[in-house]
DNA sequence: AGATGAGCGGTTTTT
DNA sequence: CCGCTCATCT
């Protein structure tokens, strides 16, 4: 039913009548413009199925409301059911509304939500921090040091431009390294700290601010800005001008922030500045969950805005909605030792005690990826599990390697989160930089990574020349090479260059032209097959090898994500590109198994979990060791991983794992020790068995095989004691089934690790 | 200008 | 172990 509703009456508005209706409507006036706030139903089916810290929360305020919600406890469904609320029941205009997440994912998600409560709502500024603020910039470019079009680079192009202002400032890139430099001003941006008052301390810091300084400069010639500008320049922005800051602070009536606790210094005061009017501001979040240290979150800010706000309400949701019990008696176990934290109690009322965790040591990291493969099969084909319910989460990225590897073995399908892994990648970045190059043609980084690929004959030496030119002239390099290509050899810049490069430039000056005239008139993706045909880049990628083929593909399907932005412009295309989230790329359609890092996985729930490489060294990281801040940050990032378990939890370590090319022995995690051991399976650390040759005959998840496969159930489980009657009594490692066989590791008092097969050997079980 | 190979350094996590 | 930078050669 889309009867006569408010939200739906309102979305045929665009913004300048909703603000002169607004006007309008504060007159007093017999006349009622509004109708009287709708009902959807009414309050009680927005409260409905909601527990009391939920509802009080639903409807608290006005003013400042601070919600902190552990893991599970359907704080996705408190911010949707609230905005519902506002907008429904009392009448808050979704044009007033600003909500902010941290992935394009929750905020999509969020707004499916929204619309399945009250109908499509038009008009809410719903999207990440990033995102929003680029729409923000966008609009205020007029009081800004940039044009509206501008680019925003990602990690890498950030790093280039550092590295490129090294090579002018001849500073020593082992000694400087563009990395570590890139990390302290973003730093210091996340704390709102400009160039002119970086901190000096050191000698050290007096370079970097130089650098900095540079920095800020050159991404201003290239009309482009970096993550943390968008933040930086909107808080700034709301800082200093009062007229702007008043008109958002006076839109905003009501703001809402998920995971607030990943906060940084620039957000925060980005948020104070919004809230500044109407100061109804409602953020959720967990300070147990904060992962995210090292960008500059800072989960003190959930402090901060009880100070800030002392009026506030504070709402405690601890019912647990996902897992079991005994997921969150290990997860409680594991964050309890944490400092200066209060203390939740996480309860369920209705997922039970549930199995217990299952604790395996494997030899290294490939019995590792073995081991969880194999389980998952057999669980598919066993209990009839779903490929698409179990996760595979690691510490660092390098240890999906192996863990893909084993289901690459198998021949068994799964899907790896990270972006960075798609756009990151050389093909891609390629072709990006062509698009935007011909939407900004300032972009210098862009201009550099595309002149000469493919191969133009452009090298150092004519990019110099073209450099000094452009400084000396006060040109842009593009207006150079445009210029030469519209007056060919009559060129005034002709000269400065040899013929041969001059040619070169000429050339590419005249490509660039063409994509600048028709780009007018293409969609993103006729004007990126308009330069794959110009630039001839299949034939540059296929180099007869299969990994050309491969980054062909990598380009048609860039190709696919263009075209869904038909009717949008190339700058909207390219802001997605350059915002999307790690998360923001899975895809829930498939029915396979997710492997992910554990800092990609917050947000997310699946069924069962593995939790990998719970070495110390791994998890904790090394790197954190000496901090305890950073030890505290790996604790809550194991805890993130164990939350994410709605029935079923395995944590797995290897007993050596390869690091930088050699296998080293570990000591299992600090952090398992803390886990009491009646919640854990087993012995505790127990050895995962030889994986059995080839589990894709029994295992196979396709549809076909696991249900023709001939299925027998172990009868042996790791921990039994068992007696042999030629090798005496031993323990149960492990068991698998291999070619309908129960193959059983034993291992015996007197003779070590026998494989058995179960059905020929006469065991005698001992005890259970 | 561009291709090839030795040497090196590096690994956390990502909007 | 792998990917990247730099030097040397064509």
């Amino acid at each position: 039913m889309q009867g006569y509703s408010r939200s739906n009456w309102l979305s045929n508005l665009d913004t300048e009548e909703i603000q002169s209706l607004q006007i309008n409507a504060s007159l007093p006036s017999s006349l009622t413009i509004f109708p009287p706030p709708i009902t959807i139903g009414d309050v009680m089916d927005l409260l409905a199925g909601l527990n009391p810290q939920q509802q009080q929360a639903l409807t608290a305020g006005p003013g400042p409301v601070l919600v902190l919600a552990g893991p599970g406890s359907g704080k996705t469904r408190v911010l949707t059911h609230r905005i519902a609320y506002l907008v429904s029941q009392l009448g808050v205009r979704p044009y007033n509304i600003l909500a902010v997440t941290f992935t394009n994912k929750a905020a999509r998600e969020m707004e499916a939500r929204v619309e399945g409560l009250i109908g499509e709502v038009r008009g809410l500024m719903l999207g990440t921090f990033h995102s929003t603020c680029a729409r923000i910039l966008r609009r205020e470019a007029q009081h800004l040091p940039f044009e509206s079009n501008f680019v925003i680079f990602d990690s890498d192009d950030q790093v280039t431009l550092v590295r490129q202002i090294c090579k002018e400032l001849n500073l020593d890139d082992k000694t400087y390294r563009p990395h570590s430099i890139h990390n302290r001003i973003s730093g210091a941006k996340n704390e709102l700290i400009l160039p002119e008052d970086f901190p000096i301390l050191t000698y050290r810091d007096e370079i970097i601010q130089r650098v900095y300084q540079r920095y800020q400069a050159l991404l201003l010639n290239s009309n482009a800005l970096d993550f943390d500008d968008l933040l930086l320049y909107t808080a700034n922005l709301l800082d200093a001008n009062i007229e702007v800051r008043q008109t958002y602070a006076r839109r905003f009536e009501q703001i809402l922030v998920d995971e607030f606790q990943d906060t940084n210094m620039a957000q925060y005061r980005l948020l104070m500045h919004l809230a500044s009017f109407h100061k109804n501001i409602f953020v959720v979040g967990d300070v147990d969950q904060s992962i995210y240290r090292w960008r500059g979150a800072d989960y003190r800010n959930v402090l901060r805005f009880e100070n800030d706000y002392p009026d506030s309400v504070v709402i405690l949701l601890e019912q647990n909605y996902r897992s079991t019990q005994n997921i969150l008696d290990a997860a409680m176990a594991v964050i309890e030792p944490n400092p200066n934290r209060t203390h939740k109690n996480l309860f369920t009322e209705q997922r039970g005690t549930g199995n217990k965790i299952v604790l395996t040591e494997c030899f290294d990291g490939r019995e590792e990826g073995k081991f969880i493969v194999e389980k998952i099969a057999l669980s598919v084909a066993q209990e009839g599990r779903e490929p698409g319910e179990f996760a595979v989460m690691y510490r660092t990225n390098a240890q999906s390697r192996l863990i893909e590897e084993a289901f690459i073995m198998n021949n068994l399908p799964y899907k790896l989160v990270g972006a960075q892994r798609f756009y990151g990648r050389r093909e891609i970045k390629d072709v990006v930089a062509y698009l935007r190059l011909v939407h900004n043609p300032l972009d210098e980084v862009s201009l550099l990574r595309v002149i000469n690929t493919p191969r133009r004959k452009i090298g150092g030496k004519t990019l110099a020349d073209l450099h000094r030119r452009a400084t000396q002239t006060g040109q842009a390099q593009t207006d150079i090479l445009l210029d030469l290509a519209q007056h060919d050899a009559e060129s005034a810049h002709t000269h400065a260059f040899t013929p041969a490069a001059g040619r070169s430039l000429t050339a590419f000056g005249a490509l660039l032209a063409g994509w600048l005239d028709a780009a007018q008139d293409l969609s993103p993706m006729e004007l990126m097959d308009l330069i794959l045909e110009d630039i001839q880049y299949q034939d540059y990628l296929d180099d007869g090898t299969d990994e050309g083929v491969d980054r062909w593909e990598n380009v048609l399907e860039l190709r696919r994500v263009a075209a869904e932005y038909e009717q949008r412009d190339l700058g909207e295309f390219l802001e997605q590109l350059a915002l999307v989230s790690d998360q923001d790329t899975i895809d829930e359609t498939e029915n396979v198994p997710t492997l992910l890092t554990l800092h990609a996985a917050k947000g997310l729930e699946f069924p069962v979990v593995f939790i990998a490489g719970l070495e110390d060294g791994t998890l904790p990281h090394q790197r954190s060791f000496d901090e305890p801040e950073s030890m505290a940050e790996e604790r809550r990032l194991f805890y993130v991983g164990i939350t994410r378990a709605k029935d079923q939890l395995y944590l797995v370590h290897a007993e050596n794992r390869m690091t930088y090319g050699y296998s080293e022995p570990t000591e299992p995690s600090r952090f398992l020790d803390d886990i009491p051991a009646e919640l854990i399976d087993g012995l505790g650390h127990v050895r995962a068995g030889r994986p059995s040759r080839s589990v894709r005959q029994q295992y196979s998840w396709d549809a076909a095989a696991s249900s023709s496969a001939a299925i027998i159930q172990p009868q042996y489980k790791a921990g039994m004691n068992v007696r042999h009657p030629s090798w005496g009594e031993g323990m149960v490692l492990n068991t698998h089934i291999d070619g309908g066989d129960e193959i059983v590791d034993i291992f015996f008092q007197d003779i070590g690790l026998k494989k058995v097969v179960a059905a020929l050997a006469h065991l005698e079980i001992m005890d259970g």
